[in-house]
DNA sequence: TAGATGACTAATA
DNA sequence: CTATTAGCCATCT
């Protein structure tokens, strides 16, 4: 079992019309040091269509440049698909949109 | 083995 | 609010 097992299963977590950070899944898993870590497992191991990686974003709420699944137009299509409203900037309002973890009672189930 | 890199974050100015 | 600095740690060369 390894970091990555644990960020897929986080991310896989994340409800449509919401979404999540680096740095909160990296907490979530238990580690917040590696927020880093945490992009590195979904750039190296993307499991498309398994992982919703387009759930996941910066602190800033803007998408990550390096999106690699279809390009970040297809990622702000499925955002806005699932009713997420971007800024004229091109970011989304975390205070909003955020992932609240503790509403899911995630931390029983992050260690399946 | 060592140094550089990066889908990050927090602190500081 | 933005820009810069430092800390972080798995992976790459």
């Amino acid at each position: 079992m390894g970091f990555f097992e644990d960020v897929y299963r986080v991310v896989k977590m994340i409800p449509e019309g919401k979404v999540s950070t680096y740095g909160q899944i990296a907490s979530l898993i238990g580690q917040p040091r590696k927020a880093k870590i945490v992009g590195w497992a979904l750039h190296s191991n993307p499991y498309r269509g398994i992982v919703p990686c387009h759930r996941v974003v910066n602190r800033k709420g803007e998408l990550s440049g390096a999106f690699a699944f279809g390009g970040m137009e297809e990622q702000r299509k499925l955002l806005e698909a699932e009713g997420i409203v971007f800024n004229k900037d091109g970011t989304i309002d975390l205070e909003k949109y955020l992932w609240n973890p503790e509403l899911d009672n995630i931390s029983d189930n992050i260690f399946i």
